[in-house]
DNA sequence: CGCGGCTTTGATGTTCATCAAGTAAAGTGG
DNA sequence: CCACTTTACTTGATGAACATCAAAGCCGCG
C-alpha cells in the first residue's frame, strides 16, 4: 500500500508539524504502509537502512542477537515510536532486530528524503533531535536501572510496566514469552517463571498462562522500588 | 576566560564544518572556555542546562546520584566528546554530573545559539544528529555489554578500555579509584580489587597502586570476551 | 501422532555481595 | 611537621542470590 493519504493521520501534527506542504507532499510520495503479524520479523539485524520507519499501531521488540546464540531485548516500542531512530544517523546497517509481538502497522519513508529534510528544514531537524533525546534517554535510563535491581524487583518492574505504560490496566495479556522476558531484564528463564509463582503464591497477582492480573499493585511498587 | 579565538582550534573543523563565518563569530562571541582540577565539579545533576559544552581536553565520568546514595558512572568522556548533549534536547535539567578525573578544560557556548543554529542550518543539525547517535548508541552498547558479562569479563573490559581507547598504552596511571570502577561496571569494590590481585598472581597485568601494566593482552582479551 | 519449543518445579553448585578487620595512604588542623 | 582523622585499599570468612542442570508436562504444528 502506498501513496498520500496522510492528511488526516493523527502521526502528522505530531511528527511532521514543521514540515511545508511541498515537502509532506514529497513524503507521502515513497511512503510505504505495512502490516505484520504477531511473530513476524520486521527488521533483521545488519541490513542496510533504507528507510525510515515509524510504528503506527502494535506493539515490537527491539533486540540485538549476540554471538552466543542468545538475544538481548533493548526495548519495547509502541505507536509513535520510531523503530529505528537508533542508529539511522549513525550506521549505514541496522544494529538490532525489530520483531513485532502484537499484530503491527509500521509506515515506511525514503530515508534520503528524510536526510534532505533535515538538511534544509532546521525546525524539522530540531524536532528529531529532540525525538531521538528523549528516546534514547529512556533506554539508557531503562537499562541501568534494570541492571541494579534484584530479580524480584526486575520482573515486578515489567509488570508495572505492561500494566501502566502499555496498557494502561492491570489485567493485560502478556505479549512476551517467558524467555523473551528473560531477555529483556537479564535473567534466565526459570527464574522469571519462578519469581512469577512467588508473586502468585503471595496473593500480589494472578496468573492464567499469558494473562496476568495485578493485584496488590502497592506491594508491587514497594518491590520495584526496593529491589 | 571569554572571547573568539577559536579560529585555528583543531575543533572547529571537527565540529562546525558546516557552519558560516557569521554564524560562527556569534558562536565564538558567548563562548566560555574553563579549567578544571583533578577532582573538581564540571556539572551537578539537576542544575538546568545553559550552555552547550564539550570537552577540549582531559577526562571526565558521567554519572548519576542514585537515591541509595551510591553513583553510577554512564560514560567516561575524552576530548572532543560533547559532556552534555545526552540530555540536551530532551531536558531542561541535566540527569547526571559531571567530575574531571584528569585536569580538564571545558569549552561553553550559549545552548540558545545553539539552537537557533540547528533551526536555522540543516547540515550543522545533521552534524549534531550523528554526533549525538554515534554517542547513545556508544553508551547503549557498552552498557549491555558489561551487564550480560561476569566480573572477571568487566574488569578485563574496563582494562582493555583504558588501555587502548583511552591511554593507547599497555602501561598507565588508572585515572578512578577502585571504588568508581565498582561504580561503572556494576559490582562491589570489594571484588574489583579481589579479581584485580587474581589478574596479578595470574600474570596477566602488574599492578603498582594506580599503575596498571597489562603483560598478557591476549589472555585479558579473551577473558573480556567470554566472560 | 510425534517433534520441538515453551513452561514449570526441584536439586545442586557457583558466583557474588556483605560483613568484619586490618593496613596503607592521603588529607587536616594545631 | 607531626598527630589525627578520614578515606582508600586489601584480605578472609560467610551466606544469599542466582545460574545451571535435569526431568516432566504442556501446547501448537507439520
Amino acid at each position: 500500500m502506498t501513496g498520500c493519504n496522510c492528511e488526516n493521520c493523527e502521526l502528522k501534527a505530531l511528527f511532521f508539524q514543521n514540515v511545508s506542504e511541498k515537502e509532506f507532499a514529497l513524503l507521502c510520495d515513497t511512503r510505504k504502509e505495512r502490516n505484520y503479524k504477531k511473530g513476524e520479523t520486521i527488521i533483521e539485524q545488519g541490513a542496510e537502512i533504507k528507510e525510515f520507519s515509524y510504528l503506527k499501531t502494535g506493539l515490537v521488540k527491539l533486540y540485538k542477537h549476540l554471538d552466543n546464540g542468545k538475544n538481548q531485548i533493548i526495548k519495547i516500542a509502541g505507536p509513535l515510536d520510531f523503530i529505528n531512530l537508533l542508529s539511522i544517523f549513525s550506521d549505514r546497517y541496522f544494529q538490532y532486530s525489530v520483531t513485532a509481538l502484537e499484530d503491527t502497522t509500521v509506515c515506511y519513508v525514503n530515508i534520503e528524503t528524510i536526510k534532505e529534510m533535515v538538511k534544509k528544514n532546521g525546525n524539522f531537524a530540531f524536532d528529531l533531535l529532540r525525538k531521538m533525546s528523549r528516546m534514547t534517554d529512556e533506554i539508557i535510563n531503562t537499562t541501568l536501572e534494570i541492571s541494579r535491581k534484584n530479580l524480584r524487583g526486575r520482573i515486578a518492574f515489567v509488570l508495572l510496566y505492561f500494566a501502566r505504560s502499555v496498557y494502561k490496566n492491570n489485567t493485560f495479556e502478556l505479549p512476551v514469552s517467558r524467555k523473551e522476558i528473560a531477555e529483556f531484564i537479564e535473567m534466565t528463564p526459570e527464574n522469571v517463571i519462578r519469581i512469577l509463582s512467588e508473586f502468585r503464591k503471595d496473593g500480589i497477582i494472578r496468573i492464567n498462562g499469558k494473562e496476568i492480573s495485578i493485584t496488590d499493585e502497592k506491594r508491587l511498587s514497594v518491590i520495584a522500588e526496593l529491589g
